[in-house]
DNA sequence: GCATATTATATTGTTGACAATATTATTGGC
DNA sequence: GCCAATAATATTGTCAACAATATAATATGC
């Protein structure tokens, strides 16, 4: 089997798309604010108030409103208007479902298409000194190498229909994540877990990488259950 | 474990949703003519037509083309306009490793969730008659059931954001499906697969479902591949 | 004072006109 | 006849005004 040569990690991108037409603009900042809870689940939004801000018309306010919707980050009742995306328990357990067998096939895609080299950096950087950020609950460090390994893994993946699909659910679950990380003893797991499945990749066993990626959302999925009380 | 009580198969459904405003009918009206090849791929969609076609403005027309493009049914290239996607067979291949772990997903939980008896239907129609029509070319028969199928499992599965996840899949699929059907030995081959899938589902094997699932879709990447020169 | 009806306000939905851009047709030079 | 430059047309992009609807405020009957 050929193995795409991805050598280079790409630079974790805080801004995906700079974009270039008032309406993508609008549908990343909008994106941003959701997904930091900057607008938390329930806000109503307001076509004017944003024209006004971003100094466009309402039409482009209203074609990013169509976007968002689209990708499941805010609901538009007719005549009443949008409001931010509120997930109750059972979508976020459909989540984990779809988010175990995606992440699954994207390590498994990840591990074929890769020589070993090509996650020395990210072996380094789940190393000791993480591990201590983590028991010293710097959950920051955390959150940024979670987000390395995920852009190496799609990048090596090298699938964009399913860079756009985990794309969309990070988004959607994203807050939920930050708050599950917060649970005593989860962060800790997630990290021990990390470092296990790259070590599968690197070793090249793709079938092992894909089981334990798939075990690790099963087991944020358990966590999220027994807390789901105080997380929502 | 407790299982959901899903006792009757919705009908096929035709036309999803009836669908209330002017902007969803022409989604799904578009949506139809694109996935049944009436439009076929590469395809330039024109706003005015549309707009006097359906009686509705231009902006509607722009609404819908807007949903379709986030769907990754129709690509718009600024100042110039819409035309049907045209998918590579590498997208194809993509989707296919999608759809094999999203598939495989639907199978295992439609079969947690449901007791044997709701899949006595299927397992009828997947019958000796069935079997019969396939050798006899009958795709029209074959097609319906599989859709049967799948419309079965994805009530049973009872996950909206799967459901969605298929729903935009299998609309981007259908027509190349179609075509390798024709492909000899490719239908009876998938009929036995989904006999042997139904076996599995009606005796509670939510893992070897979903694994006998997975088999099928990457068989059917695999005839994709040897034969893409004719299918695209 | 409370519930209901009515008016006023705010917000979203829709449209047609106009601007910007691309495509096609025409002209002029050689 | 062929190519380039220019004009004419067609198509998409944007906007601001207007309509429809929902929400809030006020008035009215009892």
């Amino acid at each position: 089997m050929t193995k795409r040569n991805v050598t280079k990690l790409t630079t974790v991108a805080s801004n995906p798309k700079p974009a270039g037409s008032d309406t993508d603009r609008l549908v990343d900042e909008l994106r941003r604010r959701i997904v930091t809870n900057e607008m938390p689940p329930g806000s109503r939004i307001r076509e004017n108030e944003l024209a006004e801000e971003f100094s466009v018309s309402r039409s482009r306010v209203r074609d990013a409103f169509g976007i968002l919707e689209e990708r499941g980050l805010i609901e538009r009742i007719p005549n009443k208007g949008a409001v931010v995306m509120r997930l109750e328990a059972d979508s976020f357990l459909e989540l984990f479902d779809v988010r175990e067998v995606l992440e699954g096939l994207m390590v498994r895609l990840a591990t074929q298409n890769t020589e070993p080299e090509y996650w020395d950096d990210l072996i380094n950087l789940f190393g000791d000194d993480l591990g201590k950020a983590v028991e010293d609950n710097d959950f920051n460090a955390y959150m940024a190498a979670i987000a390395q390994f995920r852009q190496g893994c799609i990048e090596a993946a090298g699938s964009d229909t399913l860079r756009g699909l985990l794309d969309d659910i990070y988004d959607r679950v994203l807050s939920m994540t930050r708050r599950l990380m917060l649970v005593p003893g989860r962060a800790s797991e997630g990290f021990r877990q990390h470092q296990e499945i790259l070590r599968a990749i690197q070793a090249g066993n793709a079938d092992r990488a894909e089981e334990l990626k798939r075990d690790n959302i099963r087991s944020a999925r358990q966590w999220f259950l027994k807390y789901n009380d105080f997380l929502l």
